[in-house]
Formats: C-alpha cells, structure tokens, sequence
DNA sequence: CGCTAATCTAGAACAAGTTACAGACTTGAT
DNA sequence: ATCAAGTCTGTAACTTGTTCTAGATTAGCG
C-alpha cells in the first residue's frame, strides 16, 4: 500500500503512446475545470471534447461515458489528495481522531470547489454496473486513505467493515451536504460520530505500546 | 410521529380532485411498474405517461422532473413499508439489534424487486438542490422507522446523529450491491456494525430498567 | 345552462449524451 | 520509404429528458 504506481491510471491494457498520455490528460483537466464552475451539469461532453482539443469520438474512446469521465477525474484528484495527506499526517492521539482529523481535511479541501466536488460524488453514487471497475478502484483509494490515518498496516475484517462504514457516511455525508440538505457542523459530527467505530472494532490491539 | 397524514403526499397546495389523485395514483404505479423490470433507465418519461394513460405535460406537470417522480414513487414505497413493518415489530432485544433487524428486513423486500430499488436509491443519491425538499421528506420517513426500531421517542442529539450515520450506511451499502461491488453478507456486517453506534450513544439512559 | 380559468392532450421542438461513419493522420514493421 | 492497421477528426444522426404551444376538456360559479 506503500508506493504502488501500478492500479493508478490504465491498467496498462495498450501502454498509451506520449502523445495519448498527453491527449488523457488535457481531457482529465478539461473534465475537472468545467466540473470546478458549473457542476455536473456543466461538464458537457461536446465542451470537454473543445476544451481539450479533442475530436468527441476520440473523448468517447477515452471515457465510453460522462460517468466513466467523471469517475476517473475523481481518482485523479484523489491521487492528489493522497499525496497532499501523507506529506502532513494527522496528530491526533488515537486512530479515530486521525481518520475524523483526515476526512475533515479532505473535507475543507472539498469545500473550496464545491461544484467539482458536486460532479464528482454524484457521478460516482450515480454510476452502475458498467463503472464497476473504475468506482472499485476509488474505493480502495479512499479506503487505502483511511487505513494510512488510522496507522493500521493488517486491518482485521471487524476494522474493515469499519471503514467501508466510514466510507459509506463519507460519501453519503458529502452528498446531502453538497445538496445543502446538512449543515457542514453537522457533517463534522456525524463524521466523529462515525469514526468512534474504530475503537469499538479494535480496542484489545494496538493501544501505542511506543514499540 | 404516529398517525400523520400531513407531510404524506402534496404538502396540500392545491387539495387535488378525485380524479388528480387518481392521476398520480397511475402515474406513480406506471413508474414503480417500469422501473422494477429495467431499472432506473427503463423509466423513460413517455412511457411512463403513456402506460398512466397521461399526457407528457400532464406528466411534467405532477413531477418537475424523472429524479422527482423517481423520489416520489420511493415514498411511496418506504410508506408502505413503514406501515408493514409496524404490523410485525423486530423482536431483539437491545435497540441495536432492533435496528439491523429491521433494516435487514427492509433490505430483503428490497432484494425482491432489485430493479426498482436501484432506481430509486440512484434518483434519490442523484438529486440535486432542486429536489431537497422531497429527498428530505424521505430522509424523515427512514428516521422514523430507525427511531420507531430504536423505541426511542426522544432522541438525544448523539443518537440522531448515529441514526444519520445509519441512514447514510444503509444507502450507500445499497448502492454498492445493487452496483455489484459488495455481497449480501458485507451488507449484512456493515450494518451490524453501524448499529453498534446505537449502544455507543446511550448507554448511560436506557438499559431496559423494566420500568 | 353558460362563462371563465385551470387543466389536459397531442405533438413538435430543443438539449445533451451517445453512436456511426467517411476521410485524414500516426505508428510500427518491413 | 512504403504499406497496413490502428487512431483521430469532423460531422450527422439517434435517443431520451425537458419545454413549448394550440386546441380540447373539465371544474367551479353565477
């Protein structure tokens, strides 16, 4: 879970020529910039296809939808998150505290671009079957997030659930925030509510025997 | 909580004829009907009006929008339930267990018509601003079946933030099996687990003292 | 009954996601 | 350098949600 660069992008199916790689990513920052004003609704296919100088089959070819599009702008800005998190770990004493700590950060980071933020956990809850592969790899980038906080290299199943639970109130939290059903207070206390799961699931292993 | 009628249906602006509800009643059934065979994409606006023996406008007219009508049917639906489930109250012994109980329990009426529940847990994580108000409405009606399982008439503002958690752990573990990510049986941990939160946020009151 | 406003119908029109296709451009191997 | 296969472009068409409009129906009221 250390410096795995091998899930991150494609899983290599055709290695993508530099000019490829190139055209992926004016579309992923073509994605994420119409998403930042606008929304999900202004993320429009024909506009990302224009910005990114690209022709709209070519997009198609890329992303075969808006949700696939928008799923993997999410990984991609996940993948910075990750980065940004690691280089200044939460303090807090405990592991809930740090995951509450983490999540509320990545929160705040949310809250400056609402309208990305909007686009990109709608799509992603919006997304079926077909999106499958691309939301598992989001998910095990969040989950791999919160184990780094908790500080938990083997997680027991118990812990695991946990986390999907975590997971399942993150997203689900952000949403009702983002449609401006919750208050950003209450946000923060469900998200501690929540964390207390990580106590509860391993209270007999790891209290910092400062090995 | 009881027997209210009020925040039901329309919130009563105009007091619909007999035969507006007979209207609704249609176009509500229709959308129930296609979305349980097709799912969320198999609720197409002209079929939905032509299959209620309804105009498109007229359809337009009752619901602003697919998202709404999807909503609506899900009340619809968690109406029903409510009322079934108060028939046969879970039988566990601490709330927590009520809880998972009867959320377990909803999930398998759920599993028998996957169909229609993914469509209306997509419209309900997939709507926006415009649609607050009804979502909230949902929103309510599960609390209150949470509650009604807790036995809890007034909750402390601890307990309703878990019964929030809940409610967000139960939508998003839907969506991830509807969605083919998680199995029934990491449906079932994950809301075991959420609902030891319950013990969590009271555990000083209620400890059944056979008053 | 006869009037007026609201509602309903049928159907066209528009918007944005998606697909299809013909022709130009790249790439990689010979 | 040349050829074949694969890719990209530009554009039109198709689908489905949504809006609009003109005319028929209905509801409530004197």
């Amino acid at each position: 879970m250390t410096a795995d660069n091998r899930a991150d992008h494609r899983p290599a199916s055709p290695p993508l020529t530099e000019r490829q790689e190139a055209r992926r990513r004016r579309i992923l920052n073509a994605s994420a910039q119409l998403a930042a004003r606008g929304g999900f609704d202004a993320v429009q296919m024909r506009e990302v296809a224009e910005a990114a100088g690209v022709a709209l089959g070519t997009l198609y070819r890329y992303f075969p939808s808006k949700i696939h599009l928008l799923v993997a702008t999410m990984q991609d800005q996940l993948q910075h998150m990750h980065t940004t998190l690691r280089k200044r770990p939460p303090a807090g004493a405990d592991p809930a505290e740090r995951v509450a700590e983490t999540l509320m950060r990545a929160f705040r980071a949310l809250q400056r671009e609402p309208q990305l933020a909007d686009a990109m956990v709608r799509a992603l809850t919006f997304a079926d079957r077909s999106v499958s592969p691309e939301v598992d790899t989001v998910s095990r980038l969040t989950t791999a997030i919160i184990l780094d906080a908790m500080g938990t290299e083997h997680p027991t199943p118990g812990q695991l659930s946990a986390v999907r639970v975590i997971e399942h109130t993150w997203h689900s939290a952000l949403i009702t925030w983002l449609s401006g059903r919750a208050s950003i207070a209450q946000v923060k206390i469900d998200i501690e509510t929540v964390c207390r799961l990580i106590d509860l699931t391993a209270p007999a292993r790891t209290p910092e025997p400062t090995v």
